[in-house]
DNA sequence: TCAATTGCGTAATGCTATAACGTGTGCGAT
DNA sequence: ATCGCACACGTTATAGCATTACGCAATTGA
């Protein structure tokens, strides 16, 4: 899905994510938009909705938070799943792709029968600065 | 790891789990056991820390819930990363193993350096049933 | 016996997400 | 024009998920 000119709102959510360096949980983002006149978590959750939709924002199941897309011009989710490793110290958060997991997962579904909708892939761990 | 014998709570959280035909979350557990005396989600969620921690429970990240290990026996989870097929209609979850992207992801954690210690693969969407 | 560990119970709190209501604005169809 | 509709927005309340903090009891092992 491409990205229409965005609402105030989602551009502040875009902005604060996109000053981040890594992910924001909801509120998070709420609290540093509550000078802009953010009150309530909705006015964030609804714009986070628009952002993921449009693809140029991801959501982290596994820590409940939201990450600007890192392949802002390559239209990468159109083919293949992402995937992301996440470190537990720095919080710094890689995205990347890998054509041969989409295909064994896709393979997979295909001998299940399964329809998949949506994949999830994260790695959580120690980035290279903090395993050392 | 290997489970010793369980404690009460332990064994009733994961009795309650393993009645259930697809995931639950942790207040759901907490319902279903009140009338052994359960009263707050702390009971539920330590038992289910133990029992994460013995292999014998998963934790789906995506849906915040929990299912037993469909591969009580084997000790599959000492030879790779555990993924899921969750039906978003009826509920139902696959788990399932695949050598080829465990290996894919490790090459490209190794490429990295990023020190993996928990990977999260998985596939929402429907299952061959409620897909028809 | 003493200390350390583990499990348990309870209350309080914090974090994450959505429901339900109403408002205003723009825009095409009648 | 004005009606109907879609959409963004604001607010309050509530639902759902998870942890902190405190204290007690049983177990273990020096
Ligand atoms: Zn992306
Ligand atoms: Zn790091
Ligand atoms: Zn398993
Ligand atoms: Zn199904």
């Amino acid at each position: 899905m491409n990205a229409p000119q965005l609402t105030k709102n989602q551009a502040l959510v875009f902005e604060v994510l996109e000053k981040a360096d890594g992910p924001l949980s909801a509120y998070t983002i709420l609290d540093k938009l509550r000078d802009h006149g953010f009150r309530a978590p909705l006015q964030v959750y609804r714009a986070l909705e628009k952002l993921l939709e449009y693809g140029v924002v991801h959501r982290l199941e596994s820590i409940n938070s939201f990450v600007v897309c890192a392949h802002p011009n390559e239209n990468c989710h159109s083919h293949g799943t992402v995937a992301f490793a996440i470190c537990e110290s720095c919080g710094h958060v890689m995205e990347f792709h890998d054509h041969e997991v989409d295909h064994r997962l896709m393979d997979w579904t295909r001998g299940k029968k399964f329809k998949a909708e949506k994949t999830t892939i994260e790695i959580r761990g120690l980035c290279e600065t903090c395993a050392a």
